[in-house]
RNA sequence: GCCCAGAUAGCUCAGUCGGUAGAGCAGGGGAUUGAAAAUCCCCGUGUCGGCAGUUCGAUUCUGUCUCUGGGCA
């Protein structure tokens, strides 16, 4: 089995260059986006508009309500599992996004943990609410020595689940990444990198902002008060923690004008492209020779990707 | 024209009772094991608006000029 990965920051040209690939090879497009497997949350996303949806099949998009959570173990679950199916049915898997913990996780495996558990989490956030963080960090040493010493005082998400993964098993988290070594991942994957010339953002930054005014024309700020005014979501949950989601949905608030939200937004979208692409450098690093590196906005990069992965596509070109 | 308030990092501003300065944001680098579009860590020399004066020493006090707000004519 195999697959071939589209990888790259936000805004980097990923989707068009699935869809453009797609023309040429019978494929089905895998999402590797922690966003866009929220149903309803389509402008803020980017997520592909119904027509280029219905160009070539897609699979985990539109999966969860807003008000539910993913995983990278969900993630690197059902992504093996449809890359059997779409291979069982003689097409090429297309695995395309920017969630690069997903892919790390699908690429090296997880250690077998267990899974979260929202009462206990609960549980943990009342205690660090009473004591703060640092001393709950300074608690861990009692039973997790190799993650005190790992995590940060004031990483309270990190620290949150070292606490969880205790309180279930009484067991310490480091514990579990001691034993039997993960499972890698059970099918060849041939990476295509799309990055910025030189890595230089200042351009992408440009196609960030360009974006979310036009987001914002098509209606994002609906998109967000109708999610708001549901009543059961809050700035607590993931999907709406996402980039331009917190930020709205505070402007609807009344926590900040309008410009304020546009320039915060913008932002941290930035911020999200430079973190994928901190990621995305670490991978290139260890290079091998399944990985090429793309430039974003080269006309050439279809036929690049052709050339490149001529041997695997030749069984399903059209 | 007169009066008042400002002028300090790319931006918003703090501060130095006179010993050449630091926050937030922006920007850069990094970490990343079931929340990851999350969470966290590291990185700050800038004629302290120009000129002159007082002083051992001025970004700080004084004078003056320029510019920007606001007020009065």
């Amino acid at each position: 089995m195999h697959a071939l990965v589209i990888l790259g920051p936000t805004a980097s040209g990923k989707t068009s260059l699935a869809l453009s690939l797609a023309q040429r090879v019978r494929c089905e497009i895998i999402s590797l986006d922690s966003a866009l497997v929220y149903k309803t949350m389509d402008i803020g996303t980017a997520k592909p508009t119904p027509s280029e949806l219905a160009q070539v099949p897609h699979h985990l998009i539109d999966i969860l309500d807003p008000k539910e959570s993913y995983s990278a173990a969900d993630f690197r679950r059902d992504c093996i599992k449809k890359v059997a199916e779409i291979s069982n049915r003689g097409n090429l898997p297309i695995i395309c996004g920017g969630t690069m913990m997903y892919y790390k996780a699908l690429v090296e495996g997880l250690s077998p943990l267990p899974a979260t558990d929202d009462s206990i989490r609960a549980k943990v956030l009342e205690e660090a609410l009473q004591i703060g963080w640092p001393a709950m960090h300074e608690r861990l040493k009692e039973f997790d020595e190799k993650s005190y010493a790992r995590l940060n005082p004031n990483d309270k998400q990190r620290l949150s689940r070292a606490f969880e993964v205790y309180y279930q098993t009484g067991k310490s988290m480091s514990s579990f990444f001691e034993k039997e070594p993960k499972e890698c991942c059970p099918f060849y994957r041939k990476e295509f990198i799309l990055l910025p010339v030189n890595d230089d953002r200042a351009a992408l930054r440009g196609l960030i902002k360009q974006r979310f005014m036009m987001m914002l024309k098509t209606g994002l700020i609906e998109e967000v008060d109708d999610l708001k005014s549901r009543g059961d979501l809050n700035l607590q949950m993931p999907s709406m923690r996402c980039v331009g989601y917190r930020q709205v949905w505070e402007y609807l608030d009344g926590k900040y004008d309008y410009d304020t939200m546009k320039d915060l937004s913008i932002h941290a979208t930035s911020h999200l492209a430079k973190h994928q692409m901190t990621w995305l450098r670490g991978a290139l690093s260890n290079s091998s020779s399944n990985r090429t590196r793309l430039d974003i906005g080269d006309e050439d990069n279809l036929n690049k990707i052709m050339e490149k992965a001529s041997y695997l596509l030749k069984p399903y070109l059209i």
